[in-house]
DNA sequence: CAAAATAAATTCACTCAATGAAGTAAGTAT
DNA sequence: ATACTTACTTCATTGAGTGAATTTATTTTG
């Protein structure tokens, strides 16, 4: 039996191409020229040939599509990388991506640092900036503002204008309705109900769009990370608090009225410890970063610095040097970490759950086989696979690229662009 | 505010028509064809004009797939009901689904007494039958022959030949995969991973197809309850266990890989109470009849009779006759019951929540407001409607004949049948 | 009551995307 | 060199749907 916990520190170590590997779904109807668009980017490369069958469609309408492409500068012919001269016949002709044929820019907004990257067509990091966050709460106005200076940056170092820029992703943490581009509600605002994607669109004269944290997580695991070539995963995060996303059918479930999947305020007991949304009982209560410190104040000398991060590392620093206080709040922390796992696996039953969050970094136990104690906790004994990514601070911004990147395909490919 | 409660006792209360009020989704691509049959199926009757307008197709595209279904004997204009005579211009023609153009089965299997119903195309029992079940677990053989002789006693009640069915649907409990009509468990059968679909239809000669009993209760609600006209809501069943199903975008939604949704298993107490699943804390072990029936049985003078319906029936009258034990037991499983209601609105944030199953006949205190008591345990503050059903035995078999009609609409309409 | 107005339904030339068969291109096997 | 194989292109055909013009059926207005 492989391990099921796997430690791993970058995106786009899978395969070859971006996005989802997968087509969206049987019934998801799109143009077909999207479809073989996104083929091509998922494979990385793909001849006319094995795009006809691979869509069930004839060889003609590929070729019909493919000259489209090319003509729109989105795709082109490219030297077949792995040419095979045992098998004859005439040799496929690889079609690639365009990278530049058009870029996205991708924002990550949180308390401490904002992080944002220029992109190409394909994901491509061409340009990186971050801005320390000093308020942890601030008006609509500034946030605009500091979203206005990362863009200004992203385009100085890349050497781009903004009309280059086909969308902007913007991720954050909060009531967040990405349909209509509303934050109901957002750790890093005084407001509510603010329609933050129509504010800044306007601003910028690019269309943008905005979800929350968890769901960027889950979107750069869909393009770039293990979540590619899987139609139905699980994301669950712990750090601050406890979060999930979900993709079914190779597309971000978002819940039902775009709200949902809260699975850090699932109650796990009745009446039990209370948590930061001032109810008792949440999972978030037991697991999430805040709830670990909180305990550890009550028996260490650490916590009293303040700051969240460095409280959790030292903490576990306690644990790794033998301290049993420690050990005991990250163990107990680990069983309701299995039970959160094991209440997505009896309710969703996904191909696969991708462990992530700041926490991956210190937490789990190498030598603690996850799936084995998931087991323990589930009916379904074709358990599905678990691994931890322990990603560097780059996957926020990614992700939200990848929210970009999602829009921008869509109408880059509804016509050919003169 | 309205009471979140509603009780009621037989299905197809609902305006005009069956079938999902809603199409599946936007991405669903179907055939207009089945689009037009499924408009005027949901609303009963419909015009043509309105029929185009609703599925934003030409007005004469909806003449010709008209002319096709009315040929093929599907639908018929008819006089239309609710002519209004203030409107000028030349008036609408009213079209309605024939009847009598298809017929369906639907059968339930339960451990105590199989019930089965034959059905017009609209939903409409035209005959019934049940079976009193001695075994509570039987070979396939035996349950093949079961199924065979409430199948012949509905075609002998109905005078109609099994030629004149066009597909048959069977629920019951147990681990059931649809997509491929297998069972891999259930406590109906002795074997396991039985293509039980395959062998009926090859018996009867007629498609066969199977799901569970939270399954076909959701789409009881969908085509003939309260689940009509929502888009996103859920059903949560509690007797002998707790079970749930899900409608997102007006589809029955079965999990990622044909399980999920076992709520009834989703942990709420680390090291709880102990389920007849072998493991401890599942929220069954504290709301299903079986785990109410063990704490009666250890206070109170009942449960001794074996039959957990009647000791279910004692349990109730002894609670609503001011027993404090009896009391004391409802409303513990009542905590549990709204902590229930809480997940399911914290993940799937639905429009609805439908509460189905026997427990609904004497459990839930009509003056308890459960909506005020889930939004105590919810960050939404939206929460969303709960309403309680106490169906009759019927809401199974019907069921059933809505999985047999979903399946049947799709090939009736795919072509014009001679 | 006839004419005008209005809306539903029908008809039909046209569009558009895709098919599928025939033909062309570009390589391997013998 | 010839046969074979596979990839790609071309193009007449299909089929579903559009949209404008027309017909039909009714109410309102003069």
């Amino acid at each position: 039996m492989s391990r099921a916990i796997l430690h791993s520190d970058s995106l786009s170590r899978s395969t070859s191409g971006c996005g989802p590997a997968l087509p969206e779904s049987d019934f998801a109807k799109k143009s077909t020229r999207k479809q073989v668009f996104e083929y091509v980017r998922g494979h990385g490369s793909a001849s006319r040939s094995d795009t006809a069958r691979a869509l069930s469609i004839s060889a003609g309408a590929v070729t019909g599509i493919a000259a489209e492409l090319i003509a729109a500068g989105l795709i082109r012919e490219i030297e077949d990388p792995k040419r095979e001269t045992t098998v004859r016949g005439r040799p496929p002709v690889a079609l690639a991506i365009v990278p530049d044929s058009f870029h996205v820019i991708g924002i990550h907004l949180a308390n401490e640092r904002h992080s944002a990257i220029l992109t190409d067509s394909i994901g491509t990091v061409l340009a990186e900036t971050a801005l320390d966050a000093h308020a942890p709460k601030r008006s609509v106005e500034e946030l605009v503002d500091e979203i206005s200076l990362l863009i200004a940056d992203l385009l100085n170092v890349s050497g781009m204008t903004k009309t280059q820029i086909s969308a902007i992703g913007i991720g954050f943490a909060g009531l967040i309705d990405h349909t209509t581009g509303t934050v109901s509600w957002s750790p890093l605002l005084t407001e509510t109900d603010v329609k933050l994607a129509n504010i800044v669109s306007e601003q910028t004269d690019t269309p943008v769009f905005i979800d929350n944290d968890a769901n960027i997580v889950t979107l750069a695991e869909l393009w770039f990370g293990d979540g590619r070539g899987k139609s139905n995963f699980a994301v669950m995060t712990v750090e601050h608090g406890v979060g999930m996303g979900l993709v079914l059918n190779n597309r971000l479930f978002r819940g039902a009225r775009g709200m949902g999947l809260e699975l850090g305020h699932t109650k796990v007991q009745i009446g039990g410890a209370l948590c930061r949304c001032g109810q008792r009982g949440c999972l978030e209560a037991y697991l999430a970063d805040y709830a670990l410190i909180k305990e550890a104040a009550a028996v260490l000398d650490i916590a009293k610095l303040g700051v969240e991060k460095t409280a959790m590392e030292q903490l576990a620093t306690a644990s790794k040097s033998g301290d049993p206080s420690a050990q005991a709040i990250f163990d107990n922390a680990n069983k309701y970490l299995v039970l959160g796992l094991a209440n997505i696996v009896q309710l969703f039953d996904p191909d696969l759950i991708i462990l992530s969050g700041e926490r991956m970094r210190y937490s789990i136990p190498k030598d603690v086989h996850l799936r084995t104690e998931v087991n323990k906790l589930t009916l379904n004994k074709n358990a599905c696979e678990i691994v931890a990514h322990a990603w560097d601070g780059s996957v926020w911004a990614r992700g939200a690229s990848a929210l970009a990147l999602t829009a921008a395909t869509d109408y880059v490919t509804r016509e050919s662009r003169q």
